[in-house]
DNA sequence: CAGAAGTTTCAGGTATAACTGAAACATGAG
DNA sequence: CTCATGTTTCAGTTATACCTGAAACTTCTG
């Protein structure tokens, strides 16, 4: 029995794994996505090997041929996962990005640049005598926008730093 | 006619005011809250006077008074709006937080949590033989666990400068 | 204390996003 | 070219979050 894979230790293994992706599901569900994503994601942090099919996500996780395909390709889109279709193989496989944690960042950027947009178009509207609720989200933004590119810069030199 | 209120300039104002108001529910909408909860957020940003009653609210949005109500405890539980009894007034009024933007800084202590709980669990189900997904996660983790103290201070400092 | 004004609660209706399953389509192997 | 494998698309179902409207409740005022 247990004729293929599950190289690993012994048989409860799965259990916390299937747990730990719907924590994961959990977290991501909140950022926005939907669960079937977030579930995607959790089990590419995981799972072994890294790269998997269409195939193997679907059966890891049950979820539908459709589902899957539709959710990798949203996944792509927004970079969060990579799809790599190797010469000699059929199936193409799917995993997560070295720098996705970076590539998250970005999102911090349309972040402000929204509030921004939103700061500008508030002046235009706001009662003339009253500039201080428009005011304080302009300065909020600001901030960011100031302070963000050389925090971005400081993450880079961490990780980098951080290589063991 | 226009009997009372719109003491500002002219009629179009309003038009471009309920844009505005649309707009910031937009983007509070990607942020997960609710298109209603955007809309009053919205309307408390530019509507004149800045305190407003549930009755203010409802009638501006064209919404019921029961969303509204809802609505309003959702948001003064995250702290995005603040409840006013005066005294010798029936009505409560709400409005913004001065301090809205400072107060949100606090959602992202959640994220950071959020993930070092997802750093940490990872650690125990990953293939023992490959840390690397989920000591990347770790790396960003530890960035902003270490940088985020300071951050706030920044930013609580330069709102304080800005002041004018 | 009685009634009005303000607010909350909640059952029901509605809209919509997500997932499935099957069919269409694409791609590589023989 | 033909078949098998892999992927996408999409109509239909299901689940769920939102909003309404009305009734219950609370709190002020006269």
């Amino acid at each position: 029995m247990s004729d293929r894979a599950d190289a690993g230790a012994g048989h409860s293994e799965d259990a916390t794994r299937v747990k730990y992706v719907a924590q994961v599901a959990a977290y991501w569900e909140r950022g926005g996505l939907t669960y079937a994503a977030g579930l995607i994601l959790g089990h590419l942090m995981v799972c072994e090997p890294a790269d998997q099919t269409q195939a193997d996500i679907a059966e890891a996780l049950d979820l539908s041929a459709g589902s899957v395909s539709t959710q990798l390709r949203q996944l792509e889109a927004i970079g969060m996962i990579e799809r790599f279709r190797a010469p000699g193989q059929r199936a193409a496989r799917y995993h997560l990005p070295q720098d996705m944690w970076l590539k998250i960042l970005n999102t911090e950027r349309d972040r402000i640049a929204g509030l921004r947009t939103l700061a500008d178009a508030g002046r235009a509207v706001a009662p003339t005598e009253r500039p201080d609720r428009i005011g304080s989200l302009d300065k909020m933004v600001s901030f960011w926008e100031s302070e963000w590119p050389e925090t971005e810069r400081r993450i880079q030199e961490f990780l980098r730093k951080e290589r063991s």
